[in-house]
RNA sequence: GUGGGCGUAGCUCAGUUGGCUAGAGCGCCAGGUUGUGGUCCUGGAGGUCGCGGGUUCGACCCCCGUCGCUCACCCCA
């Protein structure tokens, strides 16, 4: 018989690393409610266009990375490779009252071959909020992603943030830059040196020496914005400097979606190494919802991967805890009181765990104090005969100390003894 | 898609120039006399040596293929 596996490029998160997502969702999620964030739960499939006409139908995501599939009604269908397009579509389609601002956290699928910190399936918590171009919505959905790494104990993520301008003054910037990658294709690297005229802003992108060293003196995308743009772009730096959220400007920020517009931000550890170090990214998209058949709309939002959010966190020395068990039930008359016990104690809000099986009372003990427990509570022959439990420290300085108390006192009992740690 | 490294118990790995019923540590299970965990001691379960083919008297060890894992490039989370 063959054993399965999951498929390539992707995982299971077991028990204990699954605590360390538990609070990561937990964390996000209550810092997008605080911020007005509703979640919005959506398909993970959409028709192929709305992620062809969403990122960009020439970006490496849409061309060689979807997971594009047919169903048996011949619609042409996509996983979703990031999280933006959907959540303009349903925006589009349901027309809320602007500015709309929606939570999410979802699966990403995209065909690749995985490496550290990449995989085909991996998952990112985000925010989008649509219908407003204020300045003070780009720095409120940096300040939350900012926060979220800070709530997870993330010490040494940096902040990039450029700005890309609006399609005209974007347009003439590109010419620009055409112009003087031109004047120096001879220097650009042996990709670029024939492509560069194809999409100028993707060399910006490019890390090999011989790009960077051509780019870094060339024309920067700052110095070319319109007064509008300008003008939202310090607003935007203003906003994070008022809230003491550092940022670095990298006028050659340019992100791998085709729908970015003015502000362009991007979260990146410096504890991990430089191939995959972004841990979150983001930016506007003044034009998108227009792209998918909307009114035209204003909108910013980011992504964050939890899979480079962990490594990360890793990274910068932090190691994962185990689930917290508060009481741990031993129970050697069959384990039938175990049951009764348990359900007293969980309805009382703590954390209970049991042995199954009928197992001796020597491997009971053993599995209680490897719960973690602070303390067991112990039902054998005698306890059960006069409608008593005893109560063991497991840890802590009265640890090995036990007490046999009425049952009706159990939970006052269990309550004092497990507390003090 | 291209290239490098690796594939032996649940995990981390040994396994001598191919040759006795394939090992260790950890983990797991059970004991160490009277109902009580952590340390210690003893014992036990658990492996088609990724899979298929080839060379050989004989292969975990050599050759070929294949699948998988991993790392890198590209790009991204």
């Amino acid at each position: 018989m063959e054993i399965f596996r999951a498929p390539i490029g992707t995982h299971d998160v077991l028990p204990p690393d699954s605590a360390w997502w538990e609070r990561a969702l937990g964390a996000f999620a209550q810092l997008a409610r605080r911020a007005g964030f509703g979640l919005l739960l959506s398909p993970l499939f959409e028709d192929v266009a709305v992620f062809d006409r969403g990122i960009g139908a020439t970006s490496d995501v849409a061309t060689k990375e979807m997971y594009v599939f047919e169903d048996r009604g011949g619609r042409r269908l996509a996983l979703r490779p990031e999280g933006t397009a959907s959540v303009v579509r349903a925006f589009v389609q349901h027309r809320p009252v602007v500015p709309w601002k929606v939570w999410y956290a979802t699966p990403a699928f995209r065909y690749e071959r995985p490496q550290a910190g990449r995989y085909r399936q991996h998952h990112q918590v985000g925010v989008e909020a649509i219908g407003s171009p204020d300045p003070a919505l780009d720095v409120e959905v940096i300040a939350l992603a900012a926060r979220f790494y800070e709530a997870l104990g993330l010490r040494r993520v940096r902040l990039l943030i450029n700005s890309m301008g609006h399609p005209e003054c974007r347009a003439a910037y590109v010419g620009v830059l055409g112009a003087y990658l031109g004047e120096h294709a001879a220097e650009l690297c042996e990709e670029h040196r024939t492509r560069f005229a194809e999409s100028p802003l993707r060399v910006l992108d490019c890390k090999r020496p011989a790009c960077v060293a051509v780019t870094e003196r060339g024309p920067q995308l700052p110095d070319h914005l319109c007064a509008a743009c300008r003008e939202h772009f310090a607003a935007v730096r203003s906003g994070l400097d008022s809230i003491g959220i550092g940022w670095s400007l990298a006028p050659r920020l340019v992100r791998g979606f085709d729908y970015y517009t003015r502000t362009t931000f991007e979260f990146v550890s410096e504890a991990l190494a430089a191939a995959q170090n972004a841990v979150g990214g983001g930016g506007r998209y003044d034009g998108l919802a227009e792209q998918l058949g909307g009114p035209a709309s204003a909108g910013v939002g980011f992504g964050s991967g939890l899979e480079r959010l962990r490594l990360a966190w890793e990274a910068e020395g932090h190691h994962g805890e185990a689930d917290r068990v508060d009481v741990f039930v031993v129970d050697t008359t069959g384990g039938s009181h175990a049951t009764v016990l348990a359900d007293q104690l969980r309805r009382e809000g703590l954390v209970v765990e049991r042995a199954f099986d009928q197992r001796s009372m020597k491997a009971q003990m053993r599995l209680a104090d490897r719960s973690g427990a602070a303390v067991a509570v112990l039902v054998g022959p005698a306890e059960a005969a006069q409608g008593s439990v005893t109560i063991r420290d497991l840890r802590g300085a009265a640890e090995g100390a036990q007490v046999t108390v009425p049952a009706s006192e159990l939970v006052a009992t269990v309550r004092e003894r497990a507390t003090e740690r």
